[in-house]
DNA sequence: AAGTGGTCTAGACCACCGC
DNA sequence: CGGTGGTCTAGACCACTTC
């Protein structure tokens, strides 16, 4: 029974149906601190056996969705509490997961020898070609961030660049899938031109972010250097202690 | 049967003994990317079954010392990317792991009405009674941060503080075990009081770390806000694309 | 085609919680 | 004490990578 009929089915793991389902029960009849099913419960309903149970609660810990008492039960976690594990997004898909439509004006793109700076960070030889693109990134046509990113030019030329659409896409066309970043975050004030170009005042407070992404296997991929107006940008994130 | 003989014993895992047998084999023999043995062989090796294998090698890439390639093995991560997950500490945890001695000055410690802004994060009604707490933090008797802790009152009466030891240890004590919070990281300018006792220049550019921590079950504890200097305090930490 | 990690089954016993 | 989640076994088939 593979369910070929209608359109092109990718496979669909049961534990993901299992946590469909009780992301579902969760948002339709359930309330903060109400206690899912057991797990032997959830097998019975959904005719599967123990572990894909558990691997779909699993799931849904991880979201934030659910928190598991030893010897009680499985919870619904507090409504005001949702997942916060910070990922790795692009731009793009940070304002609009943040609800602000995006737009960005280039106002750099060259190819240069690489700063020292960047060429330790991603382990390059000293002055190594690297495609530099500077951009100043818009959240509903105002002014949020300016972003510098360093590419080494034997993962992408600069001449095949295509600024119009996803970095990451493209990279991962070329071979060199981004899977985590290292992220360093600091407070700093603005220089007289970046103050200009964010239209804030000079001096203002900013949080700069700067950025080594990475493919799974570990190949030093992008340097990135984004400062946020400290008006308009927060960074947040869920934080647990201890684990275990 | 408690085990008292020596110190506590408590029951050791089978998939603990499994990665650290792992990790020992990474620190003693394996360089970054050389692949791992296969599951079935660390079966083998280990006498256990495959799932325990597979909970040991999940906890291994939790830590980010190995990653996994579908179909293709699992290997050593790169030396220079250690786990930087972020972790809930306590500024003297923070400190020590960041290789400084921490010490402290408290500013004031009051009981009062709490602020809008307290009250509001930790859902109390309008004007309940909270524990102000006010430090001036220091890393190798160098100020750093600045740091405001409010408590409700119910939670831990404001006489029975000890600000001498750890906050979080007098609150699992009392019942409110710190599991989780989220945290909020805004660049601000200093105030010329706060410059003034972080020993900096006024209207310096610093870290603003807001905290709100909560239980397993979602109960709100503590209300906390830390004022880092931008020259001597960032904030590091990893992250991953796509999940999966 | 062979070997790898990813999913899944159908059981079992243990540790912990609340009555 | 019964029910809960946590660990563990001994298998099986699938999806993917590598040769």
């Amino acid at each position: 029974m593979t369910g070929d009929a209608g359109e092109g089915r990718i496979v669909v793991h049961k534990y993901e149906q299992v946590a469909a389902s009780i992301r579902e029960s969760i948002a339709q009849s359930l309330s903060p601190h109400d206690a899912l099913a057991s797990e032997r419960e959830l097998m019975a309903i959904h005719g599967v056996s123990r572990m894909t149970v558990r691997k779909a609660i699993s799931v849904l810990v991880e979201e934030g969705r659910v928190y598991n008492v030893h010897g009680s039960g499985t919870f619904v976690g507090s409504a005001d509490i949702f997942s916060k594990t910070p990922k790795l997004t692009s731009f793009t898909e940070d304002m609009i997961s943040r609800g602000s439509t995006p737009s960005s004006r280039v106002l750099e793109l060259t190819r240069i020898a690489a700063p020292d700076q960047v060429a330790l960070a991603l382990g390059l030889a000293p002055s190594s070609e690297v495609t530099k693109i500077r951009r100043l990134r818009l959240a509903d046509d105002t002014p949020i961030a300016l972003e510098e990113v360093y590419l080494p030019t034997t993962v992408l030329p600069t001449e095949s660049l295509n600024l119009g659409s996803s970095l990451y896409e493209q990279l991962r066309l070329a071979g060199y899938e981004v899977f985590r970043a290292e992220q360093e975050i600091m407070a700093i004030s603005l220089s007289a031109e970046d103050s200009r170009l964010l239209d804030v005042a000079e001096g203002s407070a900013a949080l700069s972010v700067t950025r080594v992404s990475s493919s799974r296997r570990g190949q030093l991929i992008e340097f990135a250097r984004t400062t946020y107006r400290a008006d308009r940008y927060t960074f947040q994130l869920a934080v647990t202690r201890d684990d275990k």
